[in-house]
DNA sequence: CGGATTTGACCACG
DNA sequence: CGTGGTCAAATCCG
């Protein structure tokens, strides 16, 4: 499958990748506060410096799958029920490939109410439940709405904890690809913006001019490369935006398999000395220069509008 | 009536 | 063969 010459699928996947780094950013830095959550920063960076990395081949390649092997779904037709849908198996296979991450998320009651499943500004649809062995609740599990209209893989399971029923089990694998209509309230697409502006802000010991996404990452990486904590932990996180829910661990079982972790690895040789890495990264996305002529007009990035 | 949810069956995988 | 993930018909809901 080529391109549609446009790139504007190009583009929207860039920037819902992008828009995935930022939240990736901000998760990381809610945990920076726990004093016991270094591995899951570093998982948390390690996921960021794939999608960051994915966002690069991507505008390098100009491929939205960030890597795309010689292998087309052959289309065959079949009439036995066990190949109803021939796609289907290359699909569970690439899903297996897709991103994981999965989030512990903690239901505060009080405000808003208790509704369902955590609300994370996309919207999905159900299309499924199970029974999990050894575990009291049940699982559901989520796609993207705009699956078939947009061909969005992007899937979520919710379980509730065993005892505590405030607490989810979110796992979200892969990501969006579709254009997704900014809802209200995206809570977490504009906090995460509003943080990496004040990481933007905390590290103008760079360039200033703040000129689109570069400048953007460019704050985000300086920062990671100093002193990351007493930064982050002056930072005063505004609670209000997090309301009803806040996320209160991170289960650091994000491993990405896919081809784009070539990237990562590639960057991240010795992981002991993740800070290096970070600098390569930035060094990269200066080398790019992509920031020009982009608008920011994907999920999340026009509701809390700083780029205007 | 159209879209979302429910729910049992189906399927891949270990 | 058990378990987890998905499908799809039935059902619900606005």
């Amino acid at each position: 499958m080529q391109n549609d010459g446009t790139g504007s699928e190009l583009r929207s996947t860039l920037m819902a990748e992008l828009a995935r780094a930022l939240e990736l950013v901000s998760q990381l830095q809610s945990h920076l506060d726990h004093p016991s959550a270094a591995e899951l920063c570093k998982s948390l960076a390690t996921e960021i410096l794939s999608s960051i990395g994915k966002s690069i081949l991507m505008a390098k390649s100009g491929d939205p799958d960030g890597e795309l092997q010689a292998g087309d779904s052959p289309r065959s037709e079949n009439s036995s029920p066990a190949f109803r849908d021939p796609g289907r198996r290359d699909l569970m296979k690439k899903r297996k490939a897709m991103h994981k991450l999965t989030n512990q998320v903690r239901l505060i009651p009080g405000v808003g109410g208790v509704e369902g499943p955590v609300d994370d500004g996309y919207s999905w649809r159900k299309y499924g439940q199970k029974d999990i062995l050894g575990a009291k609740h049940p699982r559901a599990y989520y796609r993207c709405t705009h699956r078939s209209s947009q061909g969005c893989q992007a899937t979520k399971q919710v379980q509730r904890s065993d005892e505590d029923p405030l607490v989810f089990d979110v796992t979200y694998l892969g990501t969006h690809t579709c254009l997704q209509r900014p809802q209200r309230a995206p809570i977490s697409a504009c906090l995460g913006h509003q943080s990496s502006y004040t990481l933007e802000m905390e590290g103008v010991h760079r360039e200033e001019e703040a000129r689109g996404l570069t400048a953007l990452s460019f704050g985000t990486m300086t920062v990671m490369g100093d002193t990351a904590a007493d930064l982050f932990s002056s930072l005063s996180w505004p609670p209000a935006l997090w309301s009803p829910y806040q996320i209160s661990s991170i289960d650091g079982g994000m491993k990405q398999q896919t081809s784009d972790s070539d990237i990562a690895e590639m960057i991240s040789r010795g992981d002991s000395t993740s800070n290096s890495s970070l600098v390569d990264v930035a060094f990269m996305l200066q080398e790019m220069d992509f920031a020009q002529n982009f608008q920011f007009d994907a999920p999340g990035f026009d509701s809390c509008s700083f780029f205007s």
